[in-house]
DNA sequence: AATGATATTGATAACCATTTCCATTTATAT
DNA sequence: ATATAAATGGAAATGGTTATCAATATCATT
């Protein structure tokens, strides 16, 4: 993990939490790969080069993980759940689109400028209306991909 | 269950499927139940007049339903999925806040008048730039509600 | 740099929602 | 009424995730 200190080292630490080998190598991995990863892929990729890490290990830093809000926990409806960095340099706001036939999903950024717009201000309605804390949003759209269609 | 034969009648017949009891009964008590019922929550209900019906059968006619998208399946992140009905005369298009600590689930429907004249714009963008036929979507707010706040 | 208090880990076992299996029952065309 | 395939239900299996707990690693303090 070459270039300085990552960006989300001094994260854990605020929140009072230790910066372990496992923790690293997680966020490392989330950060550098591409998307969607279920607990199993990092488990298997982690693996390879840290055979120590476990899989309980790796369930229990995405918990961590997520409860900081680092990363955002999806379901796709294919029986387990993924996982994604909610932040960082390289990340932008996008959505997805999931083929209900092979599983793929497909990232967009197509009109997430107006529809951050308008989700911001369904948001900030919402909250007071219902006084709720929003935090975060999902939004899915289900569907046949070019190959399954 | 009163009042002339149900809406949904014809349409299992229509797909080449029998209209059994099992199918019939969790069809009204979804037509007629509140919102987001899961598996479980279905077999307690059917099972008090109809002791009979197993679960198997509740899962196994959701997912019959799912298919024909008579009936939308959720996951709000409470390990179970969750189902409600996607149509019928007293159904209206809404989305829904989860609050994050207490599972609450808030159906809301203000702005979808907005939101879903975006979203089929989008729809329609993604269709062609992906090739992707989309069926339907889901969009969720996570937070916390009045009382976890 | 060594120590100690305590957070964290990893292997195993438990959990629990959902599926599979298969023998029995039911719906419906004839 | 009968035949035939679809549908059912109970038990057992599946598989992702979580709980348990003894061993280990982190880090503030010395």
């Amino acid at each position: 993990m070459p270039g300085g200190p990552p960006w989300w080292h001094g994260k854990l630490r605020g929140w009072g939490y230790r910066m372990t080998i496992p923790r690293q190598v997680i966020l490392d991995l989330l950060n550098r790969s591409s998307k969607h990863l279920s607990a199993e892929d990092i488990y298997l990729a982690v693996h390879r080069t840290y055979p120590g890490i476990g899989l309980t290990t790796v369930y229990r830093t995405l918990d961590l993980l997520e409860q900081m809000r680092l990363i955002n926990k999806f379901d796709f409806g294919d029986g387990r759940s993924r996982y994604e960095l909610s932040q960082g340099p390289q990340w932008r706001h996008h959505h997805h689109l999931v083929c209900t036939k092979c599983g793929r999903i497909i990232d967009y950024t197509d009109f997430v400028t107006e529809e951050v717009k308008l989700l911001d201000k369904i948001e900030e309605a919402l909250t007071k209306k219902y006084n709720f804390k929003i935090n975060t949003h999902q939004l899915h759209f289900y569907g046949l991909c070019e190959k399954c269609r």
